[in-house]
DNA sequence: CCATCTTTGTGCACGCGTTCACAAAGGCAT
DNA sequence: ATGCCTTTGTGAACGCGTGCACAAAGATGG
């Protein structure tokens, strides 16, 4: 019987081993002392309590640059996700097949959650549509979304919102590298609370949106 | 003087406006009582702490699906980020035009590193190749790298990675789709622990990556 | 010049995740 | 069967970010 320990497991994760354990007891404790976990009845484990033994529809809405990359991804299938379809506001790109799926057009979005019973959606549209087609996700049916337009989604309770910010991401990584230059003291005693506040920026109420409704120019370049 | 309140901020954000307050007191006291924050001053302290006064050359490598997005995703430039380089492996890509750059050969890694003085750099190739781009990177002087393979990235202290895993996003939106189903106590105990640790998939030393060297297939679909 | 009102800056406490450390458990060899 | 060795499961301590609550500061109007 194939097994591994905490030790293997945390090691390879780059995590604390007790930390691990402890996560795994929350699964029940079904470790054997001594010798480690039965790999292949943890992996079950897991991905039960993770939600990956069934699968999920998800539908991308904004197939621009991003949305047709997401739709060419391989890799969500394996995870239990499944692209149910891909829907665009764009005339011009209904009916065109992007990555083996048709691009449907928005107007057709309340019946494709519907008759899919997608409950997780992606949005992948200009920062300026993102809150407006959020709601209609919602008000379809949609109670988990993926967001990768730089903004700020109000949703009603109950719906779950990630976001991901990849030019924070970058900021982030440029802040640390400019401590890395310069070590001054503020720039010390403020990294750990800024370098956490990664997500959404800081926008003035008194600031304007560019005329293109995507990224908020807030910061100066 | 356009002023705004960190009352006002926070809302925006939504976040605690005390958070706000502490964290813009570690970049020293710049506001005023009974009025609030001068935006325009306060725009600048956060720019210049955060690095985006100065513009960063980012190398992006591995132009596939993803890799092509983000060349031609405009957000970056107004963040401070350049786009340096685009690199990839496949000689057929080589001197193709990606977003107005062309393509260049993996060969010319390290002196374009070292020719634009880059010292962030983005891998969006097949996650069997990411560590070894990952090592080349850093010998030719990256010390901050934003990784979207799926695999966990060693490097020698200095370094920073960020690994954004958009699968893993959408398992903890899954995750906690399947609670709002199903409420059952073994669940909700797990909840603050395994949502939070979202990076960096477990994976059994006794496992096997898929033969594409891409996504680790440990979970059952 | 004083009273009042608004908003900042921050000490302090709370909550929570993380890590340590160790007793208990169980395999395994003798 | 017994003792040893490995690894689990977890109680307790630690560290840290977050939010509360309030005194101090400063603007503003009388
Ligand atoms: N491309 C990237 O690498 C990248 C990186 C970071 C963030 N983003 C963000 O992701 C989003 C998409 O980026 P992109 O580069 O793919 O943009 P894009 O302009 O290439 O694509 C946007 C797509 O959304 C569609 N669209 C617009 N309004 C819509 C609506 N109301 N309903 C449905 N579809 C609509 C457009 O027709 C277009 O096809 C943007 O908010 C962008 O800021 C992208
Ligand atoms: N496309 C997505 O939406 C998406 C989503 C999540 C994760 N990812 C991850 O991002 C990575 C890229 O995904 P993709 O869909 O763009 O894949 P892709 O196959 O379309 O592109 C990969 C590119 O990397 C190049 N490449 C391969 N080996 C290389 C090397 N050693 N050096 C330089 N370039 C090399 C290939 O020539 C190809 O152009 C993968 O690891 C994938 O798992 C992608």
């Amino acid at each position: 019987m194939p097994t591994v320990s905490s030790e293997e497991l945390a090691t390879a994760a780059g995590v604390n081993s007790a930390k691990l354990r402890k996560d795994f007891s929350y699964l029940g404790s079904y470790g054997t002392r001594g010798v480690g976990y039965d790999v292949e009845y943890l992996v079950y484990q897991i991905s039960r309590e993770l939600g990956l033994t069934q699968d999920w529809p998800v539908v991308i809405v904004g197939i621009g640059n991003l949305g047709a990359a997401l739709a060419n991804y391989g890799g969500f299938a394996s995870r239990g996700f499944r692209v149910a379809a891909l829907i665009d506001a764009d005339p011009a790109m209904a009916g065109k097949p992007v990555a083996g799926l048709p691009v449907r057009h928005t107007d057709e979005l309340e019946a494709i959650i519907s008759d899919n019973g997608v409950s997780i959606g992606v949005i992948a549209t200009p920062a300026g549509a993102a809150q407006q087609v959020c709601d209609r996700l919602v008000a379809a049916g949609v109670t988990s979304i993926l967001n990768f337009a730089p903004t700020v989604l109000s949703v009603p309770e109950g719906v779950d919102v990630r976001k991901v910010d990849l030019s924070i991401e970058l900021q982030i990584l440029a802040f640390h590298e400019q401590r890395k230059a310069g070590e001054d003291s503020a720039s010390a005693a403020a990294t750990a609370s800024a370098a956490r506040s990664g997500a959404g920026g800081v926008r003035s109420s008194a600031s304007r949106k560019g005329p293109d409704g995507d990224v908020p120019a807030v910061m100066p370049a």
